[in-house]
DNA sequence: CAATAAATGATAGTAATACTATTATATTTG
DNA sequence: CAAATATAATAGTATTACTATCATTTATTG
């Protein structure tokens, strides 16, 4: 993905961040940084205690940008599903054949991800490894549906809606395009995680 | 499912436990209580000190029985697994036609939950909702590689597999029959997940 | 350029978690 | 009945997930 708009920015859900992590030099490190840290240990030895002293800064400095690490998965993810779907509008925008434009839809949400220059401080493959495996505990909580409601899961409810409405496109009379369309996006990331640790579970 | 074999034991990789549950009363109010308890709160709030409480026991003679919440999640959801392949075996081993028997098998691994009196102290309907919303956190760990290795997922991997196997029998042509099985199985999961918290995300 | 506001850093403190260890008290079994 | 085993009670430790306060650095603007 060439940087086709400069100055681009994945807006995402304000309610996830206390002080926008865009707006300053120290923000962006505890992204970019913060995403290296959950790759590597696995957001439930995640601290932002060890992300402070990672980035040679200070707990109490992280959590004025993030309230607790569960809502930064969810601005990580939020960002990484509206990064998705920018390049789903880009690429499918000017496809009219609907039965091409779900095809290449399905490539740009379930191909493997590759890095993007446009967002410096953001490595999008790492990301993408957090997606895979720590995506589904932003949501599998108790305070799901409240925190459905307040919007933390918009993007990725309006890109599973999308989705649905091209394989309607396709099939008018298919009557599960919503079932299929979320299945299509969470199986592909299960396939991906069974890939590298289950391998007898998939034909990948 | 009827109690057609008395005395049945489900039988679960004895590594997620230090002393079988089902060899004490008191190890089947642990296990019985704690799937209620994960259900009431989640499994991020629970913990052994609680379940301590509720069954008016003590944090210390939990740890006696499981080495921590992790390994009881692990065990819960084996055993639910394990229960599965039993009825799915019942169900299905009589049946020589592959695709009456793909259907069978489908319909034991998908169809909501009922409650099966053969195994007094456990709730099978609490028990589901518990994989349904906590399953994929026994895995998705930095521990997975490790723990799989030693059996854990012992069960699991097992009933992909028959699944798959099922699904050959019917297209012997099709190259996709393990990726087809898990996203099955996963799927269906995610599907209730679904209706109950992003409605607008299914059509079921 | 100085004043001042804003951001960051350092330190301390709290309640809860996830355990381990020790000792006391029941209960079972030989 | 003694010995073994299971359970309960209590205490203690390191870490987590924060909150609060105050000091210091950096940026802004008048």
């Amino acid at each position: 993905m060439k940087d086709l708009f400069k100055n681009l920015k994945i807006s995402v859900n304000q309610k996830t961040y206390l002080k926008d992590p865009e707006s300053s030099d120290l923000g962006k490190r505890i992204v970019q940084h913060g995403i290296i840290l959950i790759s590597e240990m696995g957001f439930e030895k995640f601290t932002f205690r060890k992300l402070g002293m990672r980035i040679g800064s200070n707990e109490s400095s992280v959590y004025r940008y993030f309230e607790n690490k569960h809502k930064f998965l969810i601005y990580l993810t939020s960002w990484y599903w509206g990064w998705k779907e920018y390049q789903l509008v880009l690429t499918t925008n000017s496809i009219q054949e609907p039965s091409l434009k779900l095809e290449s839809a399905l490539r740009v949400l379930t191909d493997p991800v590759v890095a993007d220059s446009s967002f410096s401080h953001i490595d999008e493959v790492t990301l993408y490894e957090i997606v895979i495996n720590e995506y589904s505990k932003s949501f599998l909580t108790k305070e799901v549906d409240q925190e459905n409601k307040e919007g933390y899961f918009e993007i990725y409810n309006r890109m599973v809606r999308r989705l649905g409405d091209m394989v309607r496109q396709v099939a008018p009379a298919y009557p599960y395009a919503e079932s299929l369309a979320s299945t299509v996006l969470e199986g592909s990331l299960h396939q991906y995680f069974l890939m590298e640790h289950f391998p007898s579970l998939t034909t990948c």
